[in-house]
DNA sequence: TTGAAAGCGCTAACAT
DNA sequence: ATGTTAGCGCTTTCAA
């Protein structure tokens, strides 16, 4: 009978048993070891696959001290681009033979801290996704998260690579393609408060009001979501701005949405800029006007980064800055004041 | 000095060590066995917050026979649908303590026997998420896969329970709707050929049909993403049809947006259905009439079921159906020619 | 080339 | 109430 071992599993002691040989040498034949006789490795292999035998992950686990698992957290799934994230992560790692684990904070940043030990510990390694925490903490258990990874976000603490896209930049390019198109009032629809991409945009602003003083740039509060822009359309009117700087894609789908309800054109009436080019971007009505950011590349870096550190390979622990790439569509146009003298 | 283990990091050793105890006694404070002399369990519990010890999983797991890990394997994680499910299970588990693993089969039907294979042996459960291999192949594997949920599929194999929406149904509403309108010429933007989801579409609109002679039902070829939409332009137009069912609202949105760029008029001159329901479908311009599917409740029940498996609470297995909710919206309107005699 | 034995970090039965 | 001991399933020295 096969079923010998206390889980009611197949194990090693099984095929051992059934091969003839002890599961020292089993545990050979499974990994290759080619001090085993052929024919005796052959026996082995035989008993292995009648019995169906799979090595138990969690035994090989403790023994090598090492999971081939990866973790990692985001602050919301429902994101499309924690989501995108996530895809190119799980690609890259998947190539190596690593597979994913997730957590999700749900936008809680006082769980971060506990979901990322949680998960490290399970894992080879970590890459935590636009953390909410405050520096302090993150820097403080960052040293206990290593291997880490950090994606939209930079600490101080030693040996973690960051991956940013320079959101900052992104935002003058979309502000200075307004500008250009002869809006003199915009508004900045923001995103979270606590998120540091949100704080990145609002430098980029300010550099840009700084180069373009008779520009007026009103801030308007957000968020990161559909509803976010919807709910926004008053806010929106009321401030009296004709080129929209909307915080991410999804805020300005959302916007366009509630604006298209009251019968006010974009961009005739009002210029709208999004943030991301998520895959929808290019077919919304009109198409958006965005900044690109290359997100499920972004995935894949961070697994290459890990996999230097998880191979103690880091040499280099430079932190990669992305540049997004203004990507004009049909929400943004000339500004109405231009066209009606 | 705290790092005795071999690994490098704080054990149980160390904080036995510490506290002056055994290692038994610091693995009874840590599991809350009440057996302990309160006194000593305070000395072991300040040791273990002042060596900052956590308990490695993986020996915890080899010990106890668990891993509090379910994994879900799924043929694309870019599809909103499938992210939407993964969300939904990662929330639920996650409430009662259990991580989820992911595997992506990038829609290889011969890669995903292997990837459950694997990933089951790593967690306690698993979720098959319309797996495209054959029914013989499904039947074959289940029980090693045990507990294991199928979504969007059923199996023959006992103990097994299925997730499914009833897409047959919900297109057949979907047709029906359009009919009230008083389109007599249909057709159907497919979806991809394995796909069971569908299988249970075309079986769906043959019902309509026998239902429906007098209303023509062309059936044209597609996928299930934004471009094969956009991609269906002229064999949507070349149809004839007034009313076209698209395979999801991705498909959907793509068809719009090319209806768009070549100045066809949605509803006025074609009227266009989605399916799923996705959040994107009330933003879109007009906005989509669909078939709402509860997918993230799927994905919540989908760990329920899993969770009476592994606690064997196995009392029901039975298959739990979701009928999709018809949604109107303003992409579907009254057929053209009722309207110009 | 192979087997015996130790050990990965933990839990739990057993003994005290 | 606590310590000792024996696993969980595997890899890997160390002997032979």
């Amino acid at each position: 009978m096969a079923r010998k071992s206390a889980t009611g599993r197949i194990g090693i002691a099984d095929v051992a048993l059934k091969a003839g040989v002890s599961h020292a040498t089993v545990s050979r034949v499974m990994n290759g070891n080619f001090t085993v006789d052929p024919e005796i490795a052959a026996r082995v292999r035989e008993a292995a696959v009648e019995l169906k035998y799979q090595p138990n992950p969690v035994g090989r686990s403790l023994a090598l001290g090492k999971t081939d698992t990866i973790g990692i957290v985001v602050p919301d799934l429902a994101n499309p681009t924690f989501q995108a994230i996530l895809r190119g992560l799980s690609r890259a790692a998947a190539e190596d033979g690593y597979r994913v684990l997730i957590a999700d904070s749900f936008e809680v940043p006082s769980e971060e801290a506990i979901l990322a030990g949680e998960a490290r510990r399970r894992c080879d390694g970590l890459v935590l996704c636009a953390p909410r925490m405050t520096d302090a903490e993150l820097e403080e258990i960052a040293p206990s998260l290593h291997p880490l990874v950090l994606i939209n976000r930079t600490t101080a603490a030693a040996g973690v690579p960051s991956l940013v896209v320079d959101y900052g930049q992104g935002v003058q390019d979309l502000a200075e393609h307004l500008a250009g198109l002869g809006h003199t009032r915009l508004a900045f629809l923001a995103g979270p408060a606590g998120s540091a991409s949100n704080r990145l945009r609002l430098e980029g602003l300010e550099a840009f009001r700084n180069r373009h003083p008779q520009v007026e740039v009103s801030m308007l509060d957000g968020g990161s979501d559909f509803d976010t822009g919807h709910e926004a359309v008053d806010a929106v009117l009321d401030s009296g701005a004709t080129g929209i700087l909307a915080f991410n894609d999804l805020v300005a789908m959302g916007l366009m949405s509630g604006l298209h309800e009251r019968g006010v054109s974009v961009p005739g009436d009002i210029s709208i800029t999004g943030f991301d080019d998520i895959p929808f971007a290019r077919y919304t009505t009109p198409t958006l006007t965005t900044a690109a950011v290359p997100i499920s590349e972004l995935g894949g870096q961070a697994w290459h980064q890990l996999r230097a550190l998880i191979r103690k390979e880091d040499l280099e622990t430079a932190d990669t800055r992305y540049q997004p790439r203004l990507e004009i569509r049909a929400s943004s146009g000339p500004s109405p004041a231009d066209l009606a003298p």
